[in-house]
DNA sequence: TTTTTGAAATCAGTATACAGATTGTTGACA
DNA sequence: TGTCAACAATCTGTATACTGATTTCAAAAA
């Protein structure tokens, strides 16, 4: 049933994604729990899940905080997907089924208005489907479960205004290059045009990144780095 | 502080991992909290980061399950080795740092006495050190993330005596290649040997798998696949 | 004025009580 | 004898009370 958690995880996810929740601010189970509606067990649990993902942040004793978002991990991201994608990609190409290829080509030609702010969080979307799916298409549920898991954290920096604004017909051309590959059962053809979407959109994001990702307390941090260490959480976004 | 949560996941982690507690087994949380002296709250918080990290199986309403094993689950997973563990010693021979490459050194060359139990899982630990090892070289803390949870899944087939019993020398000389080609940064030498290394894992494993999956209540079940739906538990194995 | 100390407040960690859901079993009826 | 329904048992989902840890702030002392 999950009658509480799961509605509850669902809207806090979307919430952070969507940067509804400012990154880097801080909170308590018990201000969400009221913000939410929930008593503080599901609120809890719902934010453990959320911490695995690396959406939240738990700092022991002291409280919670929506991840900050870092240059680091975007960079991160980024290279998880070089890895990943172009693998997915081929897989999809010899195992989708053809329900699969259909939805593809439905996702892979969605376009957006330049500039109209709802198409463009439509696209967003639309964008993690397409990724999903094809990761789905490879039958693997692992390898489902990073790429969608790379997709929603990388989405916090979509919603944040920071990419492929304006780059909408080069994004979408390359898509249907891609889906056009994995429809063709070719596999290293699929790979390439994969690996050269990523790429683009490597380089793409570059320029744009030093000057949007600074908003709201989020900082260039160094604390997602391997050993994790949590610095002291001086500069949280105070609510009042 | 996590004075009693932490110590318990590690140690559920650990006795899951080794197969202490069979694959498929079911149980309750009240169990759980006799078995490891601690309340249902902690017993809940750890059993619920397992079952994100694919070791135990929740069922709504009706209780817990060790995750079973399934040759499903373990295809996934050495595919998952192949996409990712060539591009991370690739990327290791560019970004590890001085230490950690003495340390590469030293797990690479340990030798487990072919036949010795004790030595051999102790071989196991060593193997999954090198490989999170090289991981952590990348800088990558979500490719570590990935590989240790890949490496913490597929340790638990190793547990149950699966594949690499009298393959130690061979092994251990593909372990000696990859790090040494990491240790001469060379980056494409050292993805080529890692990928080497995964596909000849694959197929060693590929003859010893069938007779050797068939344990306990562990089944080849078809549950691991993308929808995740859970079949009715009629197979549980019953304590008293 | 600065530093130290201690008391109060805050918040997560934990235990436990209660409610809702699901399953299994027993007994009656056809 | 077979089937269906009601009841009992079990177990998770949730709320809440309690505990201990950490921080903050103010007051007192140097």
């Amino acid at each position: 049933m999950e009658s509480i958690v799961e509605p509850l995880y669902r809207k806090l996810r979307q919430d952070i994604v969507e940067c509804e929740l400012t990154p880097g601010r801080a909170f308590s189970e018990a201000e969400f729990g009221r913000l939410y509606t929930a008593s503080r067990t599901p609120v809890r649990e719902a934010c453990r899940r959320l911490e695995h993902e690396g959406l939240i942040r738990i700092i022991p004793f002291r409280g919670y905080m929506i991840a900050p978002l870092s240059v680091a991990e975007f960079h991160d991201l980024e290279e998880m997907q070089l890895i990943f994608e172009p693998e997915a990609a081929a897989l999809a190409a010899e195992r989708a089924k053809d329900e699969e290829l259909e939805e593809m080509k439905k996702l892979g030609t969605y376009e957006y208005r330049v500039g109209d702010r709802s198409s463009y969080r439509e696209f967003i979307q639309t964008n993690y489907q397409l990724h999903t799916l094809i990761a789905q298409s490879t039958r693997n549920k692992r390898l489902y479960d990073v790429v969608s898991n790379i997709h929603i954290r990388l989405m916090r920096f979509f919603y944040l205004g920071l990419p492929f604004e304006s780059y909408g017909p080069a994004l979408v051309a390359e898509h249907i290059r891609i889906v056009d590959a994995i429809c063709d059962r070719d596999a290293a053809e699929a790979r390439c045009r994969a690996s050269e979407h990523i790429r683009m959109a490597i380089e793409r994001s570059a320029s744009l990144l030093m000057s949007a990702i600074r908003f709201g307390e989020a900082v260039f941090d160094a604390n997602s780095s391997l050993d994790g260490t949590i610095s002291n959480a001086h500069s949280h976004t105070r609510q009042t």
